[in-house]
DNA sequence: GTGATTTACTGAACACTGTTCAGTAGATTT
DNA sequence: AAATCTACTGAACAGTGTTCAGTAAATCAC
């Protein structure tokens, strides 16, 4: 059936396009300011037809998450070279922020809004993978550590919990623009770049004692 | 000019009046489910009366973040009572979290939303003054502490700072609906509480090795 | 008391939004 | 050649934040 598979190419095609466009339309204005019709514009297809490959935009912001996750965990893979487990650890505090301050609607999409994940709620069967596969990286790395007399006694999954919440939580306060307020109230700091970074380091100096 | 006065009287409450209908439909439905139309029924005025009291709906926004800054910082302040640093630290952890999970829509609009920022923005001359006296809170406990023994030779600022992003980090993560999905994935634990219970406790553990 | 002015307020519109659905043009099958 | 199926769309629905000309009533000046 060459014709069917013609057409279930094109059809896949089609699929793919929108998500091109309305990846390209996010990151380049936002996804406040796209609409399922500027996406529709892009490509030259009515509104409607957009609907016949995703049942609503949460579904296309669902898939733009996973792709945001194949990103970081691609990122994180790369950091397996580094053969010290602290120094990992310290790359992929570096390496997750730097996500997030490069990529502000990925993450985002990923871990801040509860839209896309409302596609998982309604399907008990799926569940949140790629947010999993993210943190045994973590974890693993974390582990590692403590065979190395690092944070000795501390329960491995709950720990590398509060690691990412605190990394989380400095990723969101910058993206979020909280960060630059409080950075005008402290004027001793440049800019938000420095400010990220002492943060960052600071942690890290904490992180370090607990050996 | 009584008559000036009673003008100028009626004129406030009708702006708190839109403040409070606001504010119930805001906690009732969520603002993403709350319109300028929906608080003009409410108060049973037309949606244009709203904007001769304000600018837009960022200066609702802007006026709640405030209220709910109120709320937090007088939390705090009952705090004051625990005369032990290090306990008075933990009590703010608990807190904190706490007032994050019974008011996730003050919390988002306090320091998660951008928009009521957005009214900062423009005026430079004025600053996240709210955000600043809560954080000066913590500080303060956390030189405190250092008195006492703990965090020796930590700046306390940027420390202050890390601490506040660990929570922030747990608290958006659990608002925004992305803890039940990891909860979800690691099925010991039973409900949000628990897990993030135990994520605050192992988080209190790491900072009391801090000696 | 009467006319002019100011104040408080509103109806209707503008330019959007996500989403649905009847209807159509064209390809494919019978 | 007629019937079926597929891919697609125009137009509509029910909303959104916001603006602005216009109105009714209160106040002021004479």
């Amino acid at each position: 059936m060459g014709i069917e598979d013609r057409k279930q190419r094109h059809k896949e095609d089609l699929k793919a396009t929108i998500l091109r466009a309305a990846k390209e339309l996010f990151l380049e204005k936002g996804f406040e300011r796209t609409s399922m019709r500027n996406i529709a514009e892009k490509i030259e297809y009515s509104p409607a037809t957009i609907y016949l490959h995703y049942k609503d935009k949460n579904e296309i912001f669902y898939a733009l998450h996973q792709e945001g996750f194949k990103l970081l965990v691609n990122t994180f893979k790369t950091l397996s070279a580094v053969s010290d487990p602290f120094e990992r650890l310290k790359a992929m505090g570096y390496a997750y922020i730097n996500f997030a301050t490069e990529n502000p609607d990925f993450y985002q999409l990923m871990f801040v809004m509860s839209e896309p994940m409302s596609v998982l709620d309604l399907d008990a069967a799926k569940s949140w993978d790629e947010g999993q596969d993210a943190f045994l990286f973590l974890q693993n790395t974390v582990m590692e550590c403590q065979t190395k007399g690092y944070f000795k006694g501390l329960e491995p999954n709950g720990f590398s919990f509060t690691i990412w919440c605190t990394v989380h939580g400095l990723a969101t306060l910058r993206t979020s623009g909280h960060l630059e307020h409080v950075r005008q109230a402290k004027t001793n700091m440049a800019d938000l770049e420095a400010v990220t970074n002492y943060t960052l380091q600071t942690y890290i100096n904490v992180l370090e004692r607990m050996k």
